[in-house]
DNA sequence: GTCTATAATTCGATAGAC
DNA sequence: GTCTATCGAATTATAGAC
């Protein structure tokens, strides 16, 4: 890999890190660069600006993400016609905290990024609208053919509340209370668990 | 009503929006002179810094609140020597909405102040880590009165389960997929009960 | 108490040398 | 590609007149 790719590499991993500890509106390109240890100007040259770091930096993030979570839905086979509620929320919830804590070095701050990203601003939340988005339909579709008793309305908010909860559970781990212990595999499947059985039976409300 | 207290007021309900809008940091102290009609010198002379102006609008929203959620916990009749679990979730959500949207001129800002100030960075949280911190020990014994079986750290990451998806569903409220859809009685209560719903069959767990 | 005017910082962005 | 040096804009905070 080039300088200039090593570069670009250390200036995303240092705004991770910033953006997330310190939110978008906080954080100052100056302390990116000295965490980097590369020079202020090298942020507008390979990016452009403050906001397209910043979606640099979601984009990056989103994109395994997104494909694990697609790759889990397709998996689910159906029971009865019914795709069964919990598996649907096990592949909502499971790839995406597999995929960030899988790195131990990086799961901390991937964690407080992705925590901190979805608890922006409106106006720095519309600058990354559409990273998601390709998600949200599926899961909603599966979600309905589970539960066709409950409005689509209804599964959004409650899908919605789940994403909160999640991401609320990877911010804090670490924290006394926190839900995952450690990221251990075996603390972090533990939570798994406990998720997708809170979200299920929060869900369907019987 | 003395004019000194008029304007203090102006300037507290104005940063209410703008802090609520846009956060602390870029929230900008001649956007909140600007929206309060009182000029700018005028935040420095009753309150001393854009911080302190932060933690005087946290402390008036926070107090009424919590004396709310602490009355309506001491009301909670046993059953079997057991409170019950939804009572105590009952408790814990809906004094809060009730008074965050009571006023329905105020209910939208109170409402989006209230969601965003979870969601600020730490250093920003720091400013007004105490307000609430009263209120979760006697809500977190009384849970564990009503479900023994649970750990406490079970329950208190549940609690803050529901605290952000209160504070989530307060803060869309007007918005598409809004749980909330009005600040009409009706709907509120019908949230109100879906939120309780939700929360009780999430943390009992079957 | 309220105002005008301005001081003192800080930040994002960029020009230009290498 | 990377650096130094700096611009220009925006901010908080304050001094001083009324």
């Amino acid at each position: 890999m080039g300088s200039a790719a090593v570069t670009k590499q250390r200036i995303l991993d240092a705004a991770e890190r910033a953006f997330g500890t310190y939110g978008f509106a906080q954080t100052t390109l100056r302390s990116v660069v000295k965490d980097a240890g590369v020079n202020l100007a090298l942020i507008n040259y390979h990016f452009g600006s403050k906001e397209e770091l910043y979606q640099a930096v979601v984009a990056r993030m989103a994109k395994p993400i997104i494909e694990a979570q697609l790759a889990a839905l397709n998996k689910i086979e159906p029971v009865a016609g019914k795709p069964p509620l919990e598996a649907v929320l096990d592949a909502y919830i499971r790839p995406g905290i597999n995929h960030l804590l899988h790195d131990k070095k990086l799961a901390l701050e991937r964690a407080q990024f992705f925590a901190r990203y979805f608890m922006e601003p409106i106006p720095v939340q519309k600058l990354t609208d559409r990273e998601f988005e390709e998600c949200d339909a599926p899961f909603l579709d599966m979600l309905q053919r589970a539960i066709p008793e409950q409005s689509r309305i209804q599964l959004a908010w409650k899908l919605d509340a789940i994403v909160l909860v999640l991401v609320r559970a990877m911010g804090q781990i670490g924290q006394p209370h926190a839900l995952i212990k450690s990221y251990s595999k075996a603390d972090i499947d533990a939570a798994v668990a406990e998720l997708v059985a809170f979200s299920t039976y929060g869900i369907k409300g019987e």
